[in-house]
DNA sequence: GTGAAAGCGCTAACAC
DNA sequence: GTGTTAGCGCTTTCAC
């Protein structure tokens, strides 16, 4: 492979200057039509790329996003889809406006987390940053970024964070569309186990479930509450509180999947059938919520076009297109499947 | 914020040259450890990062490493923790040598892949190549990319790529001793799914299920095998197929977990215990395989091992160690789980 | 051991 | 419409 063409050999090809070659291939106006074509034969012939460091040096924009996650090796294999749907979405918006994606996984307990991105975005100065929850919650993380002055949108909650554009899913309405929906099958004790406190778009979804039952006509009772901490064992031992209690739910609403397996599990362990005796629900539609048995009713949550839309909304920012402000909203789905069904009796 | 540093900022401010200050930013020789120190201090004060495109443009390094890979969005969820495990291998190595990890699903179906990876490689110019399997296995693709004169590491198979360094598991041995660990249970009848013949490492399972099958003194039978296309309907379908033969097998080695999962669903429907009158084995160890009922007798890949290294030994051979030439193996290991017992009766 | 000068390949600002 | 001139912030080469 010989050298690569560079800049100065179209505009000799050419038979122009490297400033006409550089509004080609930067699209810009003022080219008449015959040097455009012209240029652009000697750049299909020389096989011309710009060189994208000379392009970052001289501009001051590099092409690059930097979508910054919570590490999932903090989690488990099923964190990976939601880690790769984020992604998907983020690399569809950058493949079709020509950036490129850093991926950038931090886990939040670590307290450097913070100067780590500092490091990042001093060196390699990306022209915008996505954050997902839980970190998009942070407000010391977030004011971290904010502070070097890199534009950023965030993924989900993101309320106080001042004049931020977020990107969103209504994990509360559609909460309460699905606890509308069990009490449609004529559920009338209705649970609900909450999750990890840290990530607010859990917390909407309980805010979501009270809702759903006084839209039912469903009063709201603490002793159809467990608490649960988004793991698999977690959603069994509320499971197990639920059920033990004079009045046991009919159907149980758990905040995540991972939950509403452990859920089934000790359905299972007690000789419950499900859904039977029980209805169980989840949330996410993460990977084993297809494989479960039965498979499980759930809501997914658009991620990847969430992640696409904040990555979009940051390009066309960085094009000095308005800066888009508050919340958009990418409604979320319920996923009908076999863990739910008509109340027993 | 300020306008950040730049070299000519620490340079004033240490009362040096330019030159002085880039040697000491890049650990070089021949600087007399007063000046080194006052440097730092300098750097430290102005908190000055090196700009990365500016960097690269003068030295030709971009000190990006770029990992491709086939696109998940062909596949389903399950392959999300493959991905999401060579992410955080090749992560690891990146960060702690200074690089910044590009990633790229291509979608290996796709007659354009080898010219969009050929842009990004002319526009970016990363410093080397992780190529994953399957992609790793296509001679086209990897020579479009030896092509380009980048350097390259193969993850996987990579038997054909001439002088190309590779990392790869020992998937051959490894699914013999699962055949052997099969035998030593009392199976006489061990069946073997085959998976996706594209798959190089896939095939390799099944060689290494003949030679477990003779290590263990067993007769190898065609009627022992089925062919699935690495899907859990194949599964179904294979072992409804190997279940339904006149002497059907008691134990069943899957080459994947989704295969294994509907070999366990099958048997399921026929009201065969596992692993009382079937034993099940699959190969992956992915996000179902613990939660499956009865969890998942499978092998696990190191992903995140085998990406590591292959990161590792592309940044050493970018500083000019000797490079690395054939195969390193890094081994995979049996998961041993619920799935599998004592042959019945 | 240290520094001066040149230039990496592009874009920006302005001239024509 | 098109070209000229300066840099962007570094590394390289080579002089001292």
């Amino acid at each position: 492979m010989n050298r690569k063409a560079t800049i100065s050999d179209v505009a000799e090809l050419a038979g122009v200057s490297i400033k006409t070659v550089s509004r080609v291939a930067n699209h810009e106006a003022n080219v008449t039509e015959s040097t455009r074509s012209r240029v652009e034969e000697a750049i299909a012939k020389l096989d011309y790329r710009p060189n994208m460091s000379a392009r970052s040096l001289a501009s001051h924009r590099s092409k690059f996003i930097v979508l910054v996650y919570d590490d999932p090796s903090a989690y488990e294999d099923p964190s990976a889809g939601y880690i790769i749907r984020l992604q998907q979405g983020a690399l569809n918006a950058c493949r079709t406006q020509g950036y490129e994606l850093l991926i950038h996984p931090y886990n939040y307990r670590d307290e450097a987390v913070g100067h780590e991105l500092e490091g990042l975005i001093a060196r390699a100065r990306p022209d915008g940053i996505i954050l997902a929850a839980p970190l998009s919650s942070m407000s010391k993380f977030v004011r971290t970024i904010a502070d070097t002055g890199t534009p950023y949108v965030c993924l989900s909650p993101g309320k106080e964070n001042g004049d931020t554009f977020a990107v969103a899913t209504n994990d509360h309405h559609i909460s309460a569309e699905m606890t509308r929906y069990l009490a449609s099958l004529g559920h009338k004790r209705i649970a609900f186990i909450t999750g990890d406190p840290n990530h607010r778009a859990v917390a909407n979804r309980f805010l979501g479930y009270r809702d759903g039952l006084q839209q039912s006509g469903l009063e709201f009772s603490e002793n159809l509450v467990a608490a649960g901490d988004n793991s698999i064992a977690s959603g069994e031992a509320a499971a197990a509180e639920l059920l033990g209690r004079p009045q046991p739910p009919t159907a149980i609403f758990a905040a995540n999947d991972d939950m509403a397996a452990g859920v089934i599990r000790t359905a299972g362990r007690l000789g419950i059938t499900v859904p039977g005796q029980l209805s169980v629900a989840g949330y996410d539609d993460n990977a084993l919520a297809r494989q479960m048995h039965p498979p499980l009713t759930t809501i997914r949550q658009p991620l990847s076009q969430m992640a696409e839309r904040a990555a979009q909304a940051l390009i066309s920012q960085l094009r000095q297109d308005p800066p888009a402000k508050g919340t958009e909203v990418v409604p979320a789905s319920l996923q009908i499947r076999e863990s739910t069904g008509p109340v027993p009796g």
